[in-house]
DNA sequence: CCCTCCCTTGACTATTATTGACTTTCCCCT
DNA sequence: AGGGGAAAGTCAATAATAGTCAAGGGAGGG
């Protein structure tokens, strides 16, 4: 069946592939012209497409002279750890997090100085924060559980 | 695509490298010429390009004989950095985070994948709370800014 | 037949760039 | 010492992008 989403996707797979670095700078505008459709289309392409999951990284810039930047970047076995913080977001207690970081770090999937910042995000940071209005335990734990998925998006993304 | 703001700052960049002390005294007014653009042009660039948050400082004199003076700031600035992030707790936004981090990566403070972690935590990390009951603006930014400090002192410790 | 899951659209919002009118500063000449 | 003119600064308006979100549509499965 036809499907617009799958024609830009194409499009776009095909532009990345024939680039040298693997990375191609568009404008959604003229894009969702050259396809007819609206602007946002291009978006839900981007969403749906071209995320973390799929092996795609995708930066932009608003305003005069925007751009939409596509990157094609290696994946690996860090994504069911992502799929667990989603599923326990509301218990993720600081020894969980440690044990985490100190997984990451055996398995050499970060650096101990990079667990060193990890655990200064995740638990001497919000361990500073009682004096402020959100300090209960679920919404701490799950702002902790956020902190850290970001954080292993982002070394999903670096990997190799 | 063409951005006239990224036109002068690569020009300006490439000025500072090519200088012996990094800094640059310029004209506004010339450097408007030689671009043939809106003086007030060059105070956009320098404001958005050229600020302390991505490691410059820009000393400027009116009237005759007037001039624009732009330094790359050294590494020891950081210390004063965490000064400033205790005063300005309440408005430390994304950008200032973002720009911040490009400049401890520039200037090799922490290299580009521990940043990658930094933006995790104090960027897209925060991106994510809007359900939590803490999203009031001022205290994201407090947030924000208290897991950007402790990160920060993190770094410090480990330099030395 | 109805429900669910994608897809598609458009109205509204946010961000970035560019310009020009007006203001401020201060060197230099008289 | 004072004033004129030559800088640079500020700010708001406009334009050019991209992002978000919610509502509607349609195809296929139960």
């Amino acid at each position: 069946m036809y499907s617009l989403s799958d024609d830009i996707e194409q499009h776009i797979i095909k532009l990345i592939d024939g680039s040298p670095d693997q990375m191609i700078t568009i404008q959604r505008g003229r894009l969702a012209n050259e396809f007819d459709c609206a602007p946002s289309q291009i978006n839900y392409v981007l969403a749906t497409r071209f995320n973390v999951f799929r092996g795609f990284i995708v930066e932009s810039r608003r305003g005069g002279s925007g751009y939409v930047r596509i990157r094609r970047v290696p994946i690996d076995r860090l994504e069911p750890v992502v799929v667990y913080l989603d599923d326990n977001e509301e218990s993720l207690r600081e020894s969980d997090v440690e044990d985490l970081v100190s997984w990451l770090e055996r398995e050499e999937f970060i650096t101990p100085r990079e667990g060193a910042l990890v655990r200064a995000a995740t638990i001497d940071a919000l361990n500073k924060v009682a004096g402020l209005d959100f300090s209960s335990v679920a919404d701490r734990n799950r702002l902790r559980s956020r902190i850290f998925r970001e954080i292993l998006l982002q070394v999903l993304r670096w990997v190799e």
